[in-house]
DNA sequence: GCTTGATCCTCATGTTACCTGAGGATGCAC
DNA sequence: GTGCATCCTCAGGTAACATGAGGATCAAGC
């Protein structure tokens, strides 16, 4: 079943087609063969290259990061520490975000709540929810 | 104390002078003053607007939303309704990011712990991480 | 009065990770 | 053979600013 088109490529490997052909001019895929039509033509390594890709991806790694972890696999001795330390890392920055997301809702939720009683049953003349925002008059 | 630099303006509402200029030419701000040298000049009102833009963008309201806050507290009856739908849409944005940043990090974590136990005294022929991460050999 | 460094101005381009569309060739089904 | 889907290559758009060029202005110190 070697032999595959952009479009089973990006099916298979959860990405779009314009995905696809954006990480093999990023670098990302190794030398993607073409029919004699020009059409690019795709066997399971790349659309298993491609799911490690789009995987790192989600896992919120930046393409340079991803650039880095594959040549790590393309090295003959990967430096494993350095992808270890870059994964620890990563943890921290998600740990972050965890925390002022959740300040985030918490602030909102007040917010909904304060707005909820004001003026759920009409207008109110002023909205609370903007009001607590912080927006002082500027006229 | 009115008459503010573009540099205080920044100083104060926790941006910086980039993004405050930015905001100006996304029609954020309402009319900035001029010197006669041409510099901008801003007012204590200017200072709170800067700030709510700051304070809603932090939010992870994105600009045109913001611009929708904005427009409700500058029009003479603000639809608070369609503000409270807004920031409750926002909380479930919140809520699915938060669940995938649990997910990533677990992911993640495990994926070094595998790591400390393969390699962490040295190198391993083939680093753990980026094996688990779906990998495979190609080409 | 003059130099120096900080701050300001505008305009243009860079960043990240793609998406969308133009304009045209090709493939597949009926 | 006539559509419609899929593919191709550019080119430009998106969000929310950051950065840099090239030049004017300001405030401080001597």
């Amino acid at each position: 079943m070697a032999g595959m088109s952009i479009g089973q490529a990006a099916e298979r490997s959860g990405c779009t087609v314009a995905t696809v052909r954006h990480y093999e001019e990023e670098g990302l895929l190794k030398a993607i063969g073409r029919a004699p039509n020009g059409r690019r033509v795709y066997g399971w390594p790349d659309i298993h290259r491609l799911r490690f890709v789009r995987r790192c991806r989600d896992l919120g790694f930046s393409i340079d990061d991803v650039r880095m972890l594959l040549g790590a696999t393309d090295a003959t001795s990967p430096d494993c520490l350095a992808v270890r330390d870059m994964a620890v890392a990563h943890i921290d920055r998600l740990r972050v975000m965890r925390v002022e997301i959740d300040a985030l809702e918490q602030s909102l939720s007040s917010l909904a709540n304060t707005c909820n009683e004001a003026c759920a049953t009409g207008r109110s003349p002023v909205c609370t929810i903007v009001e607590d925002l912080g927006a002082t008059a500027s006229g």
